[in-house]
DNA sequence: GCAAATTTGTTCGTATGTATT
DNA sequence: CAATACATACGAACAAATTTG
């Protein structure tokens, strides 16, 4: 008996659940009865619980009991669309339209504009001065009703003062896209962009708007985007957070062959993952 | 007191750490001295401690005492080098040139080589038969003394017994790349790969080699790439397993500027995150 | 190499608080 | 309001790992 208790009875329980012998969304026996069943104490019973709840198998609801968590369908984002389009993958329009071509219901709240001084991190991806304005446009994303992601976009407060983008502080959605808007007002076309994709824990926010458990065991995804135009100046700062538990992404590079146009529980491109 | 005890003795010590006057690799009070400090018992402080353990921000050491984790620098691996070499991000030698390019010391083990039947995944991203036989190449990677990815590739076992590409069975690193040398040998061209980012929790494997805390709560990064030849066949499957807390992906789409070649610590552009 | 001291890890018992039905 | 179930908190004892003498 190399391994302490709690860690067997974790086991025990964790070989139930991937047998099917406890279904997803299905209900443990409560802590009493665990502790009767493997002759152990309560304490016990809910040290094996908690390691069960930090590898992501159950989830406990105070008042109702333990139960096997459900698993979400990933949504896979391309973050290499088309560079002839100008677009990039998991921007406004094209978002809508991918999550919509997967038969899933997108949502996307009206952005939320603000003036902001830029942070450090903003003036390095910007290549301004740190003490300089930006505008910020945040925008909160939905699938099937449940909470996707969240977009905050930065741009040099140059482009509405000297450049005319004045659309860019109003607080409704651009629906032909920032990106073709900046073409048609200022002439300024997105040629290319460098995305960067780290992993981190949430911050309180977007464990809040994510519904992410508690403990910290749901990392997110940031990707930040810099967009470049065709003089090769960075006119846009894109950081967009999606929970890792729900989200995909997907990229090609050079020539690859379209993947199949079957529903998506039938296409082998779109979950090779266990 | 809207808070438990546990929370705001751990939101004390949190705001001790990221003051600094607790300093990265810095050792906590121990148990009993932070019992006395705060007048609980030490159950609640260890899960305080716990909760600060679930957020990453501390470790404890059997026998030694408690610590503020140090931070590492993360490695940043481009997914989409140029398409006109033939050669993707991350791949053998582009690894090792990209990561002493960076003035950290790479080591790569000798590939671990097997025979094995197709499994569902790997049939599904190189379009065989589930009951085929596919070559898998497994190999360390290692960054100044850090473990820190793990790549598998599977390659039909038709490109041997049909194509005559016997080096793939040597268990030695093919120093030219098999890009190169499937190319000479049987005339396949890599055209273009699909990239497939995930995370999820690591096996007991990954923990262990990466020396991930047993918690479960540094998350790894497993990306799938999928690489064609100039007939739009699938030749080549390769998964690569990077943890979360040491890896950063960057990919690049359209016209863009490079990076300025200044110091790692300097450059703007190696991390733009906090 | 061994023993002691220190520190965290596991397990028990008990009591009380909070959320849900 | 009552019953049920999980959450928090206390105290105690022993085990295991590490460092020190």
């Amino acid at each position: 008996m190399a391994d302490p208790m709690y860690r067997r009875i974790a086991d025990d329980l964790q070989e139930q659940i991937q047998s099917g012998q406890l279904p997803p969304g299905g209900q443990l026996p409560t802590e009493i009865d665990l502790r009767e069943r493997y002759g152990a104490s309560r304490n016990t019973i809910r040290d094996a619980i908690k390691w069960l709840i930090a590898r992501g198998l159950v989830e406990t609801r105070p008042g109702q009991g333990t139960f096997v968590v459900e698993k979400v369908i990933p949504f896979v984002t391309t973050l290499t669309d088309d560079p002839e389009t100008g677009l990039g993958g998991g921007e406004g329009g094209v978002y809508m339209a991918a999550v919509a071509a997967s038969h899933r219901r997108p949502e996307i709240s009206a952005p939320r504009v603000e003036m902001q001084k830029a942070t450090r991190t903003i003036a390095r991806a910007l290549r301004i001065d740190e003490a300089g304005q930006v505008v910020s446009r945040h925008q909160e994303r939905i699938i099937d009703h449940t909470p996707w992601s969240l977009q905050t976009s930065f741009y040099p407060m140059s482009l509405v003062l000297e450049s005319g983008a004045s659309r860019l502080l109003e607080a409704t959605d651009i629906t032909e896209g920032t990106v073709a808007y900046l073409r048609e007002k200022c002439g300024i076309q997105q040629l290319g962009y460098r995305d960067t994709i780290a992993v981190r824990p949430p911050d309180g926010n977007e464990a809040r708007f994510f519904r992410l458990p508690g403990d910290g065991r749901v990392a997110v995804f940031e990707v930040q985007r810099v967009a470049f135009d065709q003089n090769g100046a960075r006119f846009r700062f894109t950081v967009t957070v999606y929970p890792t538990d729900r989200n995909r992404f997907r990229l090609q590079v050079g020539k690859v062959p379209p993947p199949s146009e079957v529903a998506p529980s039938a296409d082998p491109d779109h979950d090779a993952s266990g």
